[in-house]
DNA sequence: CTGAAAGCGCTTACAG
DNA sequence: CTGAAAGCGCTTACAG
């Protein structure tokens, strides 16, 4: 592998020189520039980032803090981060971390990354804190209980509901039941947050708000009752959704003609569902970029906390919504 | 952040010895060793790996090359690489290449890794050719058409049809159609093997062989046509196999009672069919750290090619093979 | 605009 | 068993 010493030597100037026209920090003369570009092309010179980044300070490297990865929009999170740091001349690191200010703390302590994006984010996180503690810079995908001055992309949750119950009232809907996924941990900000925004917006709107709750399997969305009158669902639950199908469809309840649902889900496991789901769609793969990008812009230029980035989930029409009769 | 030379004054020793209890690589006396470490703890040092990269000409990083994510044991496989490679004191990172040398060229210039992980390798791979000649190590997540010599794991798919043809013919079953799906690119290996396994494995079995492909969609599942006779299917098209479910009870055609389907797929779609599906489970996790291990085992001790790794799919019996009748 | 030199925080022959 | 010193491949004040 050629070096800048090898370069500095091919095109007769010093390894400084090298240095500048390499990342443009200081003024250089076309003539000595072109020396050193056609000295670098020909050696193939690629820069050693690990000296690079032991000399600069900065490495260029942020991780990505993930306690599991089989959740939600886990794979076009990733890949979109990823991609997202390597358009930026980063790289990225997997850090797989359960929520534990330990753990972090270590790793973090080794150097080797300029900042952190943490995912699943709790409501109280002790990696929010460990790298608070070590004054590492850090975005957050989701938030905790209080997100004011850190930095965070989310999903807007007020909007997202907000999007829901238009659909659904759009089409004549009053009686909407919200049913979500019962929560291995009882902070879970998503869920909070939804229900929240539920609550709410039936109030503002005027509307009887209906919660229900169960665990995030098929045979739990079989046992469902839904609250007499409901002539809607908005999905907080996948599986349970492909249990209240079936559940419908043996006792001859037609969807979407006696029953509309709208799922937050997936756009894989939509069109498996019959009828094909209409789906608020989770915006994973803008927040990969997002997340990545808002920590890299602070990491390039410190300043004050940028605003948090909210993003809604989608509307995606299927066939399980219609006007209520 | 503490360095070996706080450590080295805090104990009274050089920096030489800091180094060696570090690391282990020279012997040290009990009596010194404890002063060290005592330092250590006390100052909270954790030690450079950028520094330590660059000085030992190893970073102890590797990289994970992934086109897309968006299939297979994605998540799972992830997930697994990265603990893997912490657990052995190595950095996983993430590298969003297409089936292009000379971007993974680029990257490897940079000398930030020790070694690759390659997903989705192509029978024909230009990734395995850059990597071959820049002469970093690699380990490969399947296969290209000829793996000799190269380090590899990969799903056992002569193994796994084997398996897959046993639980239908012990239940009875000789006429099984094999279902797989059209490929954007030519030659996908995973296709192109289990077809092969069939095709082999019905010839040993005096079977007669029935091929189908379609596009992976529910559309194209319900409008598969099955050869008469066959009373049991192999699916590799997952989302197929949802229409070809639908398309099945509005014939009343009842699944498993008149026609038998193995699906290999996941554990997360399985639940869903109905009836739940019998699958063979694709053996993510584990060739996820197969194949971090199996790099890192190299680095560490490198020699002659370590054997393929291969591992077959799991049965998980479900409600969709039964008894023929 | 360009260069000589120090230094980032380690590891590793080489000596003793 | 321990230490002084060179060196990994860069960046960055400091001078000129």
């Amino acid at each position: 592998m050629a070096t800048v010493r090898d370069v500095a030597e091919r095109a007769g100037v010093s390894i400084a020189t090298v240095s500048f026209v390499l990342n443009g920090t200081k003024p250089v003369t076309a003539a000595t520039r072109n020396r050193v570009e056609s000295a670098m092309s020909e050696l193939g010179y690629h820069r050693n980032v690990l000296a690079r980044a032991l000399a600069a300070r900065r490495t260029r490297i942020i991780a990505l803090a993930h306690p599991r990865l089989d959740n939600g929009f886990g794979s076009d999170f990733i890949t979109s981060a990823s991609r997202a740091a390597r358009a930026r001349g980063y790289h990225l690191v997997l850090w797989p971390v359960d929520n534990d200010s330990d753990e972090i703390g270590e790793l973090i302590g080794q150097g080797l990354v300029d900042g952190v994006v943490l995912m699943e984010v709790l409501l109280e996180d002790a990696r929010v804190e460990a790298l608070l503690a070590a004054g590492t810079p850090f975005a957050l995908i989701g938030r905790t209980a209080d997100p004011a001055g850190l930095i965070h992309v989310d999903i807007d949750f007020d909007q997202s509901m907000s999007d829901a119950l238009d659909h659904l009232q759009e089409l004549g809907h009053q009686d909407i039941t919200l049913i979500t996924a019962t929560q291995p941990l009882p902070e879970y900000g998503p869920k909070v947050r939804s229900e929240a925004a539920y609550r709410r917006l039936c109030a503002k709107r005027g509307l009887r708000p209906f919660l229900l709750e169960c665990e995030p399997t098929v045979a739990a969305g079989r046992a469902i009752q839904l609250p007499p009158g409901t002539t809607a669902v908005i999905l907080m639950n996948e599986l349970a959704g492909f249990g209240l199908l079936s559940q419908l469809a043996g006792a001859g309840i037609d969807v979407p003609a006696d029953l509309s649902i709208l799922s937050f889900g997936s756009p894989a496991l939509a069109p498996i569902a019959e009828p094909q789901l209409t789906i608020m769609r989770a915006p994973g793969a803008i927040l990969g970029t997002l997340g990545v990008d808002a920590l890299i812009d602070h990491l390039e230029t410190p300043g004050p906390t940028p605003p948090p980035q909210l993003h809604p989930c989608t509307l995606e029409p299927g066939a399980s919504t219609t006007l209520r009769r």
